[in-house]
DNA sequence: CTGAAAGCGCTTACAG
DNA sequence: CTGAAAGCGCTTACAG
């Protein structure tokens, strides 16, 4: 007689189950889930069609506490766009059964004692967006304890093994190209906070666009990535003589600050000047008319450093062979661009 | 001689080490940590001190895995706006060791399938954001499937067992209160997709808080919760005479669109029109002005959610008793609103 | 009030 | 190419 069970399972369908079915032992089908180690293509067959078969799904609990695999991420984050945070997060969290521990501390010396806690509990390693990863102390903390991460978007790709960002250079050269091959010569650009690389590298890539298209570049005026700074910058953008025909804003904020600010000058967009982004913010789809701007594909950015994490983390070598992913941003077209008015 | 371990430890701290320094079992040390079990108090100060001591972390991966505690949560959500994932899943992610899946499958059949794998991998328990809570094929397939799940702000609470959700009425009576408060007698309102109970709720507030000064409901006009249906019903309202002195939107977005509308009849805010939204998503802080808004506690709420369903998971009773937990929201005066006119 | 044993589901050595 | 054993860190029965 088989006494009742001391335990109640936690799953309905485990290894052992897929095992028997298979008429194999739990490491072979272990084996052929994890493919790090030989197995037999017919026993791999059955195995296979076992795991189909009983809709067998691993245990990331288990597959943690045995392997150190299924590892526990910690994700930093500073206050960052609610948007950029929310995609990052869908992002990372698309791996299947990936554990991640959040932590969101306002000040520098509380981030690094979170970080400290994390690690205790058993983070295996970071996923650092912007503004975080370009911290020296932490980076010096995380280096000591030994452990892992990734930077998104970082200001200087070469302090991090690690690392994803984005081409602003190239999204911005090709936002200008566009607004050229509309039919505009004289493109105004409001520059965003020059603390951040991506202020930078939107500038050149503006500059770049122009140059090539044999263009004086417009105005350039000095936002600091906020609307209201904008505003302002903007109205002195649309005063200059000749006038813009285009105006292209560092970010979408300030996008919809030119927009405002056309509005109050009575001016009509797209019919008279035409405005444009980058980022693609809730705020560029909310407006009207809807900004075109660029989009960064931050979830995929997310998906693709879990991956490079979870990779280094099961190399367990101290030193992975740095891997810098660049991912091209999308122009997406909505109202707020056009001919230019010479054009119509 | 010690041979050398046949496996490396994945924690520098565990039970073990805090049960020897405590001169106890880790059964002891178990106990005291859950306090599901009578400890005696100087056994259990000695192991609060080893703990403090050794700065032991508890591993959620093996809490899961021996217990079925720390258990793995499901998210389902559906095209939300991204400030209100965002601090959900950062309200969410708050609990230790909580593991979360995610799934956003676009359409209501996909994501039947996805709550199916998840519950197949483990997935215990599973948060249902606005929407998502109200379609009640995936609540029978939930029920089928005996798994629990908690609403938050669900259109009917009295469908759900466990729900969190924010007391729209009260909060709508309140600005309208302020507003009145302000000199304001002619308040015009923009109504919402009535498909929400939220727009009702705060329609009634309204109402509710006009009948309570004395004063006759100012226009109430229909939008649809975007900036764009807004800024054409904006436009009516203050066309209406005697012209309203305060504007209440029923989301941010709306307010925003009637803002711009005020804008283009020449009319500034607060000075000739206050304008005043609710949700405190990113739109309203980023305007010129800011705009006076109501705000959500919506990290608070996916904290609470997460915790009763943490709860009722353990209680492991078929029905729990049920609890619907109610949030009062907060007022977020910015720039938009100001004393009427008539009182300057 | 406290503990020794068994087990959650998986993977890593170690053998064949 | 395959498997029996041990163990990851914790908790749940079962005893005392």
């Amino acid at each position: 007689m088989t006494g009742r069970p001391r335990r109640r399972a936690i799953q309905e369908v485990t290894i052992a189950h897929v095992a028997k079915r298979a008429g194999v032992s739990g490491m072979t089908v272990s084996r052929t889930l994890s493919g790090r180690a030989p197995v037999g293509a017919a026993t791999r067959e059955r195995v296979l069609r076992a795991i189909r078969e009983l809709r067998y799904q691993p245990n990331p609990a288990a597959r943690h506490l045995a392997g150190g695999r299924a590892p526990r991420f910690g994700l930093l984050y500073v206050n960052p766009s609610p948007a950029y945070l929310s995609e990052l997060l869908v992002g990372a969290l698309t791996q299947e059964g990936l554990q991640l521990a959040l932590a969101g501390a306002a000040d520098a010396t509380g981030r690094r004692r979170e970080v400290r806690a994390m690690i205790r509990s058993g983070v295996h390693a970071f996923l650092l967006p912007p503004s975080v990863c370009d911290d020296p102390k932490l980076l010096a903390l995380l280096r000591e304890s030994g452990v892992r991460w990734v930077a998104v978007s970082p200001a200087e790709p070469a302090d991090h093994a690690l690392c994803v960002y984005v081409n602003d250079y190239e999204a911005a050269r090709t936002m200008t190209a566009r607004l050229v091959a509309l039919g505009h010569h004289r493109i105004g650009f409001i520059v965003g906070d020059l603390a951040y690389r991506a202020a930078i590298d939107r500038r050149e890539g503006y500059l770049r666009a122009m140059a090539d298209a044999g263009l004086a570049p417009g105005p350039l005026v000095r936002g600091r990535f906020s609307f209201r700074s904008s505003v302002a910058a903007s109205e002195r953008l649309l005063d200059a003589r000749p006038r813009c025909t285009a105006i292209f804003a560092s970010n979408d904020d300030m996008a919809a600050g030119a927009l405002a600010a056309a509005h109050r000058r009575g001016l009509r967009v797209p019919g008279d000047v035409s405005i444009v982004g980058f980022d693609d913010s809730p705020i560029a789809a909310t407006m009207s008319p809807a900004i075109t701007t660029v989009r960064q594909p931050i979830a995929a950015m997310a998906r693709a450093a879990v991956e490079l994490l979870a990779q280094a983390v099961e190399a367990r070598e101290r030193e992975a062979a740095p891997v810098h992913q660049r991912f091209d941003c999308a122009l997406v077209e909505r109202e707020s661009s056009g001919p230019a008015a010479s054009q119509r």
